[in-house]
DNA sequence: TTGTAAGCGTTATCAA
DNA sequence: TTGATAACGCTTACAA
């Protein structure tokens, strides 16, 4: 329940001045008389009277305000993220409206609903459904239905069939770049640990992965490709069960830094040295990979950077800008101890 | 800018039927009959209808938004707050809007600003001023201010002279535990490390340091005690200080998991063993904390706990409900292999 | 330089 | 069960 506030009424009758004339000095759009206008600021300062942006924003059809849908707050990689757009939009004036999805498609639908009807001026979009391999196409349609009508970015994640305007790591290239380094290094056997077949960025992964061998004629083993999730639970899980195969890979490229901290942990409680006994590599960069010890071999994906520039796009589509639909930022390896 | 969107007079004309006839079937506060409703809802349907929030909450004076104010989203700490909080508040239909203010006095300013013309129906406060031990009052009487309108709880938090809603960790009781578990390990060098004199959450646990030692028949010494703030880097900075004095403590309390984890960093880069050589505790319980290698003891603020009361508070305070004026909650003591 | 009055898209009060 | 119509608090032509 709200303040029975004052309005620009109040001001208006306490000034002898019509309401016009207040909206006037408050907008400062439209010359006012010095006299008057201060007489009218002094009241307004009076009684701490704020305008309600409710009633503007319903006049001029604006609310300042841009929706972001993430995944997961527990996962260091988006409050980075939206960290990065937190700070682009307050110098060009809009506020974020973040809105964590935990992952759940319902969730997601739900939010992007209350948005819209929230009448956000954009979108930031993260996670879920436009991570998705086979995404229902209702889920997709929801999507593209409110992009008609409201700009939308898309963070490291896509719409089959439906052009969006998108802006991603290029991941593939990241998990290469791992990958060679790790072949560089030696080692001829190389697992692949954690996030789940159903997701783009987990394929895209994958793929690097399988090519690097093939380029490398080094063979691919189903049974070293063990999958799960994006947790440490996932990378400590699965790290035990390599460690109960007879002949187990010397290096392991991990889904993200959380997946790679498990399976260090897993190797380490085994009594395992890293990464003289196994080498394991991580991806995103997040604090925990220069926080571990030893300190863990990464790709960042610039996180901030990332943020950064879906809500510079954004704001250029908001202004009618033209942008071009894709911009893919290049990720950087990061060489750390546990890999060498 | 917004879409040109239909109104509830576009489907009222539609319909046959007036304004009032959808704005029921939209919210199901009077009987309509089935045909017509059904009628109704199914142009609803066809075009995607979604009513306009704005104009809604203008006229029912409800926005169903709860401010977050918190100091860093790349503190762990603080996403695990408000992921609690956002759990709690959409059981009770209520959205978060949630504002980074980094920590800076201005910005925290101008987000309690913007987030009262936005008619939120609660604050949920966190860092900055309501952590500063000598808070302008300025800033005290802005929040002050705010308060008479619009309920807001305090987390972690005070504002000296002012009563408020407040939900907090027992800090002082945390820091105690960890300072009796050292002492009982047979430390009786131990050192403090991180936090800013300014702030009360340091000062609390100061205080807890100080008297622990005191307690035990432990001198305390004032260059034993290095503060900073709140990060990685100045765990390593101020343990690389501790390291060059001729006499240094054998255990060291640090302001949180992140300082505490700078200073096994800079600790073991100096090859000394944790916690054979030195031990460390933080506090607070982040994933890094259990993430480490050795992993960190530490203090659990149930984070998730803490911002689910804060919301649930809020939330009773928004129905107007009594509440008591404070809730603590207890800490956790968790014994991990960084002391022992 | 100022005031009047018509919106903005809803909900809510009265009558019918 | 329905329909006019007046709010809600603001901005903005259009007039004066």
């Amino acid at each position: 329940m709200l303040l029975e506030s004052i309005t620009v009424y109040d001001i208006a009758r306490e000034a002898n001045v019509s309401v016009a004339t207040v909206s006037r000095v408050l907008n400062d759009t439209a010359p006012v008389r010095t006299s008057t206008r201060q007489k009218i600021m002094a009241i307004i300062e009076k009684h701490n009277f704020q305008p309600n942006v409710l009633a503007r924003s319903l006049v001029n059809k604006k609310t300042g305000m841009i929706g972001v849908l993430f995944p997961d707050s527990s996962n260091m990689f988006f409050p980075e993220v939206f960290g990065g757009a937190e700070r682009a939009a307050q110098k060009l004036g809009y506020t974020l409206f973040l809105c964590n999805t935990f992952s759940d498609c319902s969730r997601e639908s739900e939010y992007l609903n209350s948005l819209c009807e929230r009448q956000v001026e954009g979108l930031l979009f993260m996670g879920g459904r436009i991570n998705s391999r086979h995404c229902p196409d209702a889920l997709v349609q929801e999507v593209v239905h409110i992009q008609k009508k409201i700009p939308i970015v898309l963070i490291n994640g896509s719409l089959p069939g439906h052009p969006c305007h998108r802006v991603k790591t290029d991941e593939y290239l990241g998990a290469q770049l791992l990958m060679q380094h790790l072949i560089d290094h030696g080692h001829r056997r190389i697992g692949f640990i954690g996030g789940t077949a159903e997701t783009t960025t987990t394929f895209e992964k994958l793929q690097a992965y399988k090519r690097s061998l093939l380029a490398n004629s080094l063979s691919y083993r189903q049974d070293w490709v063990r999958l799960g999730d994006f947790s440490m639970a996932c990378g400590r899980k699965q790290m035990d069960q390599f460690m109960m195969m007879p002949e187990r890979p010397t290096a392991f490229l991990c889904m993200n830094d959380y997946v790679a901290i498990g399976a260090m942990k897993a190797a380490i409680s085994r009594g395992l040295r890293i990464p003289e006994d196994v080498a394991i590599a991580g991806f995103d960069d997040t604090q925990l990979a220069s926080a571990m010890n030893p300190e863990l071999t990464t790709v960042s994906q610039h996180s901030e950077q990332l943020g950064r520039q879906a809500m510079l796009i954004l704001s250029k589509l908001i202004q009618k800008e033209k942008v071009k639909k894709l911009t893919v930022l290049e990720p950087t390896l990061l060489i750390r101890q546990s890999t060498q």
